[in-house]
DNA sequence: AAAACCACAATTGTCGACAATAACCGGCAA
DNA sequence: TTGCCGGTTATTGTCGACAATTGTGGTTTT
């Protein structure tokens, strides 16, 4: 999964297998979120030791997806809606602060690129209505991108390494794949041209307003699943 | 030392005090930036068992002090001036965010306390200067209150958990304990004003210029130690 | 009946040993 | 001399067992 791992070559030991397996389960609400964790149990089903295991544990906690406790144990980390407002914030601030670095430290070739992929999704996007693919891979493609473009290791690290896993969490468990597609698709396509207009003050605000409009996107959708189970 | 951990208990295991007695000794530059590890080594000198030792690694990697990579070892990070600037805009991205946070979330008792803590800076540093205390711990206070005040966990744990201890590494490294005390007393007496009136896009806006400015004078100085070696 | 206490069971933290992988070094051929 | 190759050494990854701590259940006491 080069999504997952845009910078890192693949897993080698078997730890990293277990972790990548983990995390996907997680990710995937197959380890409801919230539950303990029982070291001995998931060693016999992984057929591991506690040692890999835990190493794969630690893994896990570096990206936020569980929650350790000395001498208590681990949690898979809890799905609130607070949390995921907290999320998108937090990821505000940080691709922001990437798109305006992307807009500074980009080669023209990777502008290039980005804009043939955008120009591909288009197509995409024409041909089959652009709910499917777009939201999904297309989304995140761009995404990361400009994360990736802004040629800054620390926040490389930080929004792929460890929030993004979190975002896909909170994706599957609240099942939204947001239906923004075709707004998405114009914003994507703005941020890009402030990028190639090496306007980073630009490419800073139109980013952080396009992740406000889906943080806010999502707040209504839950206002809205509330209200439909009060009913 | 709490200014460490604002939010977590304290070291119980083993693992814990080790881990802290190596990040300190990395901060500080006992420990060589970019040397290796040795892991039976580090082990014979803590009188600890590798298995320990290595849990005690791991949250050194979680706070990005060591970096590892498999079947090869751990290395202590190395500071770089590029790492440092990377830092900083890292910094500008989150506590910006985070203080336009606290301008909303802050509770008025968190305030009253802030404003009373400036104050009392004000009064060490007209009576001995300023020059010592008020930079070290007061600055850090500061900066760990509007966090703090945030009221968000995501932000808190990536910044005080992560980041911060990266900044002290660098200030203690680089030796830079940066002499902009007056002129960074006001930006913080500014910086509390907007968030008493409640202002988060001041908030932000300031506390990200008075980021920003860290990170010229840190460019300053570092430029001038170069021109010095050169000469 | 409620609260405090104690013993038991289960889980986590720690340890030392073994297996697998990578770095090192000397020898050989070009 | 330089570059490649194979054996040796050291380091890391993995394992199973023991020690320490926590949570639980029953018992006792007020």
């Amino acid at each position: 999964m080069l999504l997952q791992n845009p910078t890192k070559q693949a897993a080698v030991t078997t730890a990293d297998k277990v972790f990548e397996q983990l995390q996907h389960a997680i990710v995937e609400g197959d380890m409801a979120a919230g539950s303990k964790i029982s070291e001995p149990e998931l060693a016999r089903r992984y057929e591991i030791s506690r040692s890999t295991l835990r190493e794969a544990l630690n893994r896990l906690e570096k990206c936020h997806l569980i929650e350790r406790k000395a001498n208590v144990g681990s949690r898979v980390v809890d799905c609130t809606i607070e949390g995921l407002l907290e999320l998108y914030i937090t990821r505000e601030a940080l691709e922001g602060m990437a798109c305006r670095q992307a807009a500074l430290n980009m080669t023209d070739e990777e502008i290039a690129h980005m804009q043939d992929m955008l120009a591909q999704h288009a197509g995409d996007k024409a041909l089959q209505d652009g709910v499917a693919y777009y939201q999904e891979e297309g989304d995140v493609d761009f995404h990361y991108k400009v994360i990736l473009g802004s040629h800054n290791q620390q926040l490389i690290n930080l929004i792929c390494g460890q929030l993004y896993h979190l975002v896909r969490m909170y994706r599957c468990q609240f099942g939204m794949h947001s239906p923004r597609a075709t707004r998405a698709f114009t914003e994507h396509s703005n941020i890009i041209q402030a990028i190639s207009d090496r306007d980073g003050e630009l490419a800073e605000l139109l980013m952080r307003r396009h992740i406000a409009a889906s943080r806010k996107n999502i707040e209504n959708k839950i206002a809205l699943q509330q209200a439909e189970q009060e009913s």
